[in-house]
Order: C-alpha cells, then sequence, then structure tokens
DNA sequence: TGTACATCAGTGAACGCGCGTTCACTGATGTAC
DNA sequence: TGTACATCAGTGAACGCGCGTTCACTGATGTAC
C-alpha cells in the first residue's frame, strides 16, 4: 500500500484520497452522478490530474466496488469475531452486521447491491474475490450449526435436479464444504431473503411509517431465515 | 384516458407516447440518464415542446413509476386469474408473475425496486396506491391459504412485541383481513424474500455462470417461502 | 352560419451548467554514472 | 559528491457533447355570440 520514497509515499496517500472523496459524492449524488470532474475539484486540482491515478470514470468505479465488498465482508468478519461462538446465532450475527453497514452506508450498498449503473461492468478479475466473501462466510456459518446438529433435515431429502446439484456439488467443491444439497439450496435462499429484508430497509421500500421498528421486525425476518434452515427457533416454537 | 374533441384526442396520444418513450430509454439508458430533451428528439419534437405535457423530468419519472407499479400488478392479477384456483398454489403464482415480468423489464424493475434516484422522492398520493398492489394481493392469496387450513400453525405463538403489534394490527385492519400476527410477520418475510431473489436474478448478482437454470433456482426458493407460512411442500416432505 | 376572440401545440433561440478525455507544457523529484 | 538525464505530478486550454428550463413567438384549433 506504500512504497518506499516519498513520491511514491504520495501518490498512495492521493490514491487514498481519491477513492475517498469518490465515496463520499456516492454518499450524495449517486453512482450514475459520479463524476472525475467532481473528484478533482475537491481533491484540488484540476481534471486532467487525476487521469495520473486513474485511467477512467469506470476505472475509478472498479475502487469503488472493490473498497465497498471488502469493507462489507471486513465488517461482517468483524461481527463474527466480537460474537458469541455459538453456531445457533451465526446467521443473525451475519445478518445483523450486513444490515448495519448497508444502513449506514447506503449509497454504497446500492452501488453493490443496487440497479446495475448503466454502461458499466464490473471487472471480474477485480470485483469476484472481495464480492463473493459474504456468502463464502454465511455458507461456513451455516455449515458450522450442520456440523453442531443444530438443524433439521427434511425426511426423506428432496431430489433437486439437475443443472442444480451439478451448480451445487461445483460450489462446494470449490469452498470445500460439507453441507448436502437441501441445505445449500437453503443456505441460497437465506442469502437473497437475507439481502432483499436489506434492500427493503435500506432504499426504504416498506411504506415510510409503515413499521415504527425496522430493527424489530428484521429480528422477526432472521427467525424466519433460521426457520428455512432447519434451526429450531425460540420465538417460532 | 380519451377526451372528445380532436385536439383533446391528440394530447392523450401524445401523453402515451412520452411515456411509452420515456420506457424505452430506460430500459436502454437507466433511470438516472432520463432526460426529457432525449424524449423530445425521438417524439420529433423540439425539447420545451414537451413542458405542454410534463411539468417537469421528476414528473415524468412518476407517471413511469405509475405506469411499472401498475403494470406489474396487472400482469401478477392477470397470472392468478389464470392460474388454478389452488390455496396451495397462491405465492407460488404471484411470485412467478413478479419474476417473470422483472425479467422481461429489467429497466422498470429497477426503477420501482432498485437504488433511489438520486435527487427524486416519488410523491405519496399518487405513487402509494399502485405501489402497495402486491404486498396487498401476496397477503390476500396467503389468506385464502390460511382460511383453507393449510398452513401449520406455532404452537405456542410467538409475541412478537411492540411496536410490530400495532404496526401489523393497523394492516390488518386497513386491508379487512383475518390473518393472526404469527401470520402476518412471515408473510412480511415471503414478501422480502421474494424480491430479494427476483433482485438478485435481474441484477444478475449471483455470480454470471454460478447457476445453469435460475428459474429452477427460483422453485426451490419459492418451496423455501412456502415453507416459512407452514405450507406444507412437497419436495420438502 | 359567420365572425371575433381565446386557447393551445409547437418553434427556435438562449441561459448557464456539467461532463469525459486529450494534449503539449512546466517544474519538481528521483536515479545512474 | 556532483552532474546529466529520465520520470512523473500537475497545469491550462481545448474538443465536442448533453442537460433542464425559460421565453417571446407563430399559427392552428376550438368556442361564444
Amino acid at each position: 500500500m506504500t512504497g518506499t520514497t516519498p513520491r511514491a509515499r504520495a501518490r498512495a496517500r492521493t490514491m487514498e484520497d481519491i477513492v475517498r472523496i469518490g465515496r463520499e459524492h456516492l454518499a450524495v449524488h449517486g453512482a450514475a452522478a459520479l463524476s472525475l470532474r467532481a473528484v478533482a475539484r475537491d481533491l484540488g486540482v484540476v481534471s486532467s490530474a487525476v487521469y495520473r491515478y486513474v485511467r477512467s470514470r469506470d476505472e475509478l468505479l472498479t475502487l469503488l466496488v472493490v473498497d465497498g465488498y471488502t469493507e462489507l465482508a471486513d465488517a461482517v468478519d468483524a461481527a463474527l469475531a466480537a460474537g458469541p461462538d455459538d453456531p445457533a446465532q451465526g446467521v443473525r450475527v451475519v445478518g445483523r452486521a450486513v444490515r448495519e453497514w448497508a444502513l449506514a452506508e447506503p449509497a454504497r450498498y446500492g452501488l453493490l447491491f443496487g440497479t446495475p449503473v448503466p454502461g458499466y461492468e464490473a471487472p471480474a478479475e477485480q470485483t469476484v474475490a472481495p464480492g463473493t466473501r459474504v456468502i463464502y462466510t454465511l455458507l461456513r456459518v451455516i455449515e458450522k450449526a450442520y456440523a453442531a446438529g443444530l438443524l433439521t433435515a427434511p425426511d426423506p431429502a428432496p431430489a433437486l435436479g439437475e443443472p442444480l446439484t451439478g451448480d451445487i456439488a461445483r460450489i462446494r467443491a470449490e469452498l470445500g464444504l460439507e453441507l448436502p444439497d437441501w441445505l445449500m439450496a437453503r443456505a441460497i435462499s437465506v442469502w437473497t431473503g437475507l439481502f432483499g429484508a436489506v434492500t427493503f430497509d435500506v432504499f426504504d421500500q416498506y411504506g415510510a411509517d409503515t413499521f415504527g421498528d425496522r430493527a424489530q421486525l428484521f429480528e422477526r425476518h432472521l427467525d424466519n431465515l433460521d426457520g428455512i434452515l432447519g434451526l429450531p427457533v425460540p420465538s417460532r416454537e
């Protein structure tokens, strides 16, 4: 992150400034309105100078995407490290961490999980690794609950059919997971269900005054997500 | 929709053209880039002429929002009318209709359920009524399944706590629903869970090639949503 | 039925604004000998 | 240690573009008497 010469250190600092200013503009004006000229203004530099650091507007967007995924995943990891080491609580801890980060950073959340920015395609080589960290963590947390014998399996376990079974086998192999098909399928539902509720909250898609305490509503949603996995939830029993 | 004089009829037709062209621009360039000048160009008219029909860019956005909510809700209603009158299938029919409309109209779906357009706030008087149709329909469909005795209640039913219980009571009263608290809370989870999965699909937030058949994955998701409600799902048993 | 007036759709010019990107340049910092 | 050269950050002007909105206007359509 830092080079050894003064020039390299100055460059690294300027690079960080650009990303920080970009984040701020994202928060105020949204991704579609992110402009290199505005970033240059806030950086106190003429607009063409930014091109010494960033090849184009799209490249700045990519930096912000990677930055966002990384911070979100770090927040999730930190919450897990700080939380109780209870396999029954894993999904709740991950869920709350995602929601809290999203509410604190609505514009960055929108960049990652909202409407795609028109004309911009995130380059896979840079964004896939940070972008998959949260789902991987969620799968590992579910694996722990399963290993602890907390999850009730359906009996008999349903056959999922192709190509889904093959897709799941590939994911399982890539991550070295010990999860049966039925649980992988449910985990994916939990994943989309989690982000669905967070998106509704962050983007204000419940009515404005429909729910007085959305954190409370979210806890009930987590109950239901745990229920999908076959985890017994006190308040559901 | 049509007036009686030729002038009024011409005006109505032009109005429809504006909304149609706006829809097309939405699809190609996204909501943030929607421009009155571009609409005017496609309409074959000078840019200031559009102001005879629409007070501002924001008003055009509102027209498109209302138009989108209405078409989505109409699609859901049509699917229910065409589908089997089986209370056990209601959520599936609604879910599939939402997903199919969203995949066919990704830009309009994004306008309704994606990142809020920066600087634009939808006026409640015009957008709330069409915007709540789908969730109201979903609740009625769940009510039917409940009335048919298809949903297994938790025993004992959990207490939700305030203010959620009060919020739910208000919704129930407004819609004249016969749903107990526990089921209302689950219905809300199904709602956000449904849109979460559709959003992942439409916005391509699963990895590009992670799942070979997303319709199949969505059916498994619907299984899990039915499971939240306490509906016995063949492939889950 | 015919005329005078009011309404309205659309024109064209203008206002002031912001954008991404390129290019030749200046002057400071770093490096090889 | 000192000098010659290469590298690099940042400048300022320019290119061509698009945007929302206002305004005075022309000419066609509609209406009241």
